[in-house]
DNA sequence: AATGAATGAGCTTTCATTCAT
DNA sequence: AATGAATGAAAGCTCATTCAT
């Protein structure tokens, strides 16, 4: 599972990747819309090719092809088109197909593989990306704060599962539900941080996802074949 | 385990925080050790406070009431005194008392659960310097690949301690030894960023060490109680 | 002749006194011209008191009463501003009415202390500045090329005038006209070196112009009336 | 003759090339005495390698291996330093052997051609150090006193020899002798800057006697042999 | 006589932000 | 809506000079 989102209609619950009450109103006209999508395509090129604290408002204009003046009509400085950056890209980041709460539990082995790949993927498409919100993690409040809320709320969700798992007798009924979720999803955001965000590359997707999910399985202490414990 | 330090004599092998032919050689007067270390304290205090990026020398120079001049005399800048910062807290950080890959294999559970309180409590005690250096490894390509190493280094570390529960029966044999290493590891250290650095504070450290132990032992697939598998 | 130049139609092929590609290209907005003008303004007056090493950029702009963020705006440093004034007061320094090459020989004598006149009096008009020019190319290699470079665009240019007078039998055929050109030169300029940029002032230009005219003719082996050598 | 010395007899009424007063008196034991050498010999090897504007204290201390506070020792700073080097070298600086006032004037042509000779090659000797004088010329307005000072001196020397060639028949009687002396010297020591100091290397030193002698001869109205006019 | 740590004024340079056009 | 010139606080860094040891 990780911190991740679901499908659409099952991560309604979890909070975005930006505070979007900051961000103003969508331009009304066709022009400006135009200019201010201009404004977000050209931040995020700048923002993966000279990360966050590097950049500066002229190098988005420029890549933009406008003058600073019209930056300061559609966002309010640095902070507030980067958060316009992740809006845009938040659809793509939060991956899509994991499985409900209440989703059947058979094959959940191959369910749990399958949500691992879709949040790897997702991780590694837009790896720059993740690696600038953990930048301006480190350096905003505000984000930092939406990100804990994030990752919480998925260890939540996550928590609500393995209870599910652990009713149905399929997971260790000695584990506490959120904090394994918690180790769990960590897990595999750490994996792909490293891998992808910082680059070190000592794996490949598919061997983390397959490490991952095994890991998961026996934490839990599913059968590696997804099959209840006791069967 | 981790990625962190064990024992003196097992982290021979463990790449430092600091690349230390960046720093300068240490004054050679007694006056001079002095002012230095002054300096090295009021950059961790004012670093601590406002991180990396939005401390200013001037600042550290208040702090260790001396001239930006005097400054300038021990470091070249903001990156060689954070450095110089980093390598005074090392051996702090590095927390001791990890079991040794050639240890006895008896007590499994409790070697395993002390090493993660260990390292645990050290992460703790330096909770803002982990989150500098977080911070300093998104921005510095230099810092970027420190760290890379160093956590190579204990998944490597971790994986020939895997290697060796499977030969004595302890540990799945059907695992791959360093992936699975690499993931254990992430999830103690994603876990401790998240509740210490990023103060989130949801799990206490206890619970923490607790967690992570029993998730290690059963993604092993080391019975609870630390003996061998078939038993 | 000396080092400098002609009249606009024989300069064509002397070297200006900067590197013009180093320089901006001009604001596009009149406002922006004039501020760029009031920058080369005053930094010409700051440079002519106060030498181009003790100026300051914060003395250039308070003089042009603007800010310092202005000056970066229209050049990248005291070495291109200080471009900018010499390319503003080249027109004047290159002064204009020297004879071109195959101008009539007639009147050689009148002809030679006219141009000598033209040069001494643009030098004194630009006493400063050719200190400057001077103090420049002690200290910056970029320059010294470029000064090497004209000095050596003026002798080959005199040199070809000197061989016309001795096919012509004016002149000394004995002599080498390169080397000759370039003693010559070298003869005026620094004079007017001595006299107007070290302010010694211990001729006055009209001494100047008649000495140097009359060591030309002799040296060259001209009659004083500026006759051929054998008539 | 040019603006250079003659041998020590008639060098006497030549300004020297520093203000003697302003260096200190010299230290009065032998171990204070070779430090203040090495440091002499040091900031010798610092102007030229670096040139004065460039050079720091601490490079001319770090060349002689004693600290800064020695420096102060002996000397006030930069420009007492400079001062000193230029006493040093100040001997072959000003070269030996040129023709005395009252000497003979027969072979005036051998004789002219020995001093000139003798001057540029003492420059080519010293070149980096004259190009300092220029620079520091630029600059300090008490080097630029010396300077002049040393200019007019020679040229009134220059002059009195002209006026006795004059008299005794060799020289154009018409010519005015301290203005054309000024012309003479100026451009032999402009050759030899621009060629030595400025390391434009055009001409050889040997052309440059060569040319210098046969100019002066000829501007002088003396026979290319050296010979009376009317002979 | 020699040391070298400490000083801090003084300079350059950057860049988010404003605002008249 | 768009422009981009102007701003100036803020930061980094240098180096001649002092002085206690």
């Amino acid at each position: 599972m990780s911190d991740s989102a679901t499908d659409t209609d099952a991560s309604r619950d979890i909070p975005t990747l930006v505070d979007e009450s900051r961000l103003r109103d969508l331009p009304t006209t066709p022009r400006g819309a135009r200019t201010r999508e201009a404004l977000v395509a050209a931040a995020r090129t700048v923002f993966e090719r000279d990360g966050y604290i590097n950049s500066r408002l002229t190098d988005i204009t420029a890549e933009a092809k406008c003058s600073i003046g019209t930056f300061y009509t559609y966002f309010d400085g640095k902070e507030e088109v980067f958060a316009a950056v992740m809006q845009a890209a938040q659809h793509d980041m939060l991956h899509p197909g994991l499985p409900h709460v209440d989703e059947s539990l058979e094959n959940v082995r191959e369910i749990l593989e399958a949500s691992n790949r879709a949040y790897v993927e997702a991780y590694q498409r837009n790896a720059r990306l993740n690696l600038l919100l953990e930048q301006v993690a480190t350096i905003d409040p505000e984000f930092r704060k939406l990100r804990i809320a994030r990752a919480r709320a998925f260890a939540e969700r996550n928590a609500r599962w393995i209870e599910r798992l652990q009713e149905e007798g399929y997971a260790d009924p000695e584990l506490e539900p959120y904090p394994a979720a918690r180790g769990l999803s960590s897990m595999l955001s750490r994996m792909a941080y490293h891998a992808f965000a910082l680059e070190e590359h000592d794996m490949t997707a598919e061997e983390m996802v397959r490490t991952a999910t095994r890991l998961w399985l026996n934490a839990l202490g599913i059968p590696p074949d997804g099959s209840k414990r006791d069967a």
